[in-house]
RNA sequence: GGCAGGGUAGCUCAGCUGGUCAGAGCGCACGACUCAUAAUCGUGAGGUCACGGGUUCGAUCCCCGUCCCUGCUACCA
């Protein structure tokens, strides 16, 4: 059985979940699900970044213990995540005793095999005593810290641990060279091409006055021990959530892929695998950098006040509804758009007029012209028009293009619209009025449940909910998530019993109140 | 500033190497039907393809210039 390891991006603890958050999770949870249809061994890994500068600052402000903190931040992100589907099979803290561990374990697996990797050098650099946090130009203002105007920045130097990413300039060129899809969407690999091509600098590999962090395994020559800083912290969770450096990790690393925000691929193309270079280990088979989700044509950001409940979302129409609209408007490859006006659209089209009534109307024939009972019956010529789109909708769920969500659901949909059209063509409810047409009408009846059945699989990554809602109302038996896209096109619904039941997507109330 | 990608029907967007490329979905209007969640199906809607030049027999798609938008331009997670 395949092995599939996937990530994402570790939330930082300092504030609660988002849409953007969900819209990586949702995504992933996606793929996921798909790979697991495909008959894939996977595993989905989530997790919360908790060390750093800022969680300390917010922690104390509320007078608490920045564990403490960290806990509960990440009780909402999980309890998000339940909220809306999302599966993961593990989730890693970076605060996790074994992950600190394993952080250590990288650094000095490099340190041992590259001495030179890790040198002391002073970093000099404005420094906010209001901030605790040395600043760079964009929040410096007339010499001042925007956030702290009334004090002056210090010019401060101190003496950390550097790594040398310059050193593997070469090594990540080639890198992208030899595997054009080590980073994709295109665009993300261009900018990274670019970077490169500008030369890379040296990082900071630990730094003082940061104590809520890993404890750098290196002493300095002055016999001082430093904060591990973000890059060797952050990054090496997709490692050490296998068990790294224990015995059997090897089992499921390499990642076969991360799932990231386009704003922080430049940590995972060129610093993550220079890391792993440099310690000797395997490379990660791609990193995908999904797109933001702007609401009302404005970018999301806490500060701008534009935002959108999440919660309110879901209670909207429900958690698969959401996830089904949000990625239907947001291509996973790039930015797109949300709003009120949009989802709800969203919602009516494609999932309570064209879907929704769809299997409600093929239903409601089969118990009353088939007392409930699916017909045997050959299938209709024009049902292997289906066949592709079912393609159409593995090229962009498969990964080998890209993972492109947004147009398995066009797929999908075009599947829908056809069902209906046929409907309308043969219009059953008029077969049933003549005996001598019978064998029509179970055709007809039966095409019809044979591709809600199909449809319900092919939806089931985006709505696990209502896709096993409508698989037992079509009748189906276990669960729609057992079932394997090798057996679709041999999925055989005669015999089932259908129970119409309440509608899937029932329409929003005529004077919904927007917000 | 530099690099990259964009500006196409009310909205969201397709249009690969130039000649049925002026399109899809949604919204909207009209018609059909009645199995169904007042859902569905059909038809229609006439958008200078950002603006100005150029190349060509012919350009939305090629070249130049202008305006506007977005991303990247490393120690924020």
């Amino acid at each position: 059985m395949p092995r599939f390891y996937l990530t994402t991006a570790i939330d930082y603890a300092n504030g609660d979940p988002h849409i953007g958050h969900a819209l990586e999770k949702i995504g992933a949870d996606v793929i996921a699900r798909y790979r697991r249809l495909r008959g894939d061994d996977v595993h989905l890994l989530m997790g919360m970044d908790e060390h750093g500068q800022k969680v300390q600052q917010t922690a104390a402000q509320q007078g608490v213990a920045p564990q403490v903190f960290t806990d509960e931040i990440a009780a909402r992100f999980l309890s998000m995540w339940a909220r809306l589907g999302v599966e993961y099979d593990q989730f890693i803290r970076t605060t996790d005793a074994h992950h600190k561990a394993g952080v250590q374990a990288l650094i000095r697996r490099i340190a041992e095999r590259n001495p030179d990797d890790f040198y002391e050098r002073s970093y000099r650099g404005m420094y906010c005593v209001g901030c605790e946090a040395f600043k760079q130009d964009a929040d410096i203002a007339d010499g001042r810290c925007v956030h702290h105007p009334t004090r002056t920045l210090e010019e401060v130097e101190e003496r950390n641990w550097f790594f040398r990413l310059s050193r593997y300039q070469p090594f990540l060129q080639q890198l992208l060279a030899d595997n054009p899809s080590f980073i994709e969407p295109e665009s993300r690999r261009n900018e990274i091409l670019g970077l490169l091509a500008q030369g890379l600098e040296d990082i900071s590999a630990s730094r003082s006055r940061l104590d809520w962090a890993v404890p750098f395994p290196l002493a300095l020559s002055t016999g001082e021990t430093q904060g591990t800083y973000v890059w060797f912290d952050a990054l090496p969770n997709y490692l050490t959530a296998t068990g790294f450096p224990d015995e059997g990790y090897e089992t499921r690393w390499p990642a076969d892929l991360h799932v990231i925000g386009k704003d922080i691929t430049r940590f995972h193309v060129v610093i993550w695998p220079a890391m792993l270079h440099a310690a000797g280990l395997p490379l990660p088979r791609q990193v995908w950098a999904h797109g933001f989700v702007q609401l009302g044509g404005e970018r999301f950001s806490k500060s701008a006040g534009v935002k959108l409940d999440l919660g309110e979302a879901i209670d909207r129409f429900g958690a698969d509804a959401f996830r089904y609209v949000l990625l239907r408007e947001v291509p996973y490859d790039g930015d797109g758009n949300f709003s009120w006006e949009r989802f709800e659209e969203r919602y009516t089209s494609d999932l309570a007029n064209a879907f929704g009534n769809l299997a409600s109307r093929a239903m409601a024939m089969v118990e009353k012209y088939c007392e409930a009972v699916v017909p045997i019956a050959a299938a209709p010529e024009v049902e292997a028009e289906d066949d592709a789109d079912v393609l159409a909708y593995h090229v962009a769920m498969d990964g080998a293009r890209g993972w492109l969500l947004h147009d398995g659901l066009s797929a999908v949909a075009r599947m829908t619209a056809r069902a209906n059209e046929y409907t309308q063509a043969m219009a059953p409810w008029q077969l049933a009025k003549d005996p001598a047409r019978r064998a029509d009408l179970e055709q007809c009846l039966a095409s019809l449940i044979r591709r809600l059945a199909r449809q319900a699989v092919l939806l089931a990554p985006f709505m696990p909910n209502k896709a096993q809602a409508l698989w037992e109302q079509l009748g189906g038996t276990g669960a729609v998530a057992a079932q394997r896209f090798d057996a679709l096109s041999a999925l055989e619904p005669a015999g089932w019993t259908v129970h119409k039941g309440d509608g899937l997507f029932p329409r929003p109330a005529p004077t919904e109140p927007k917000a």
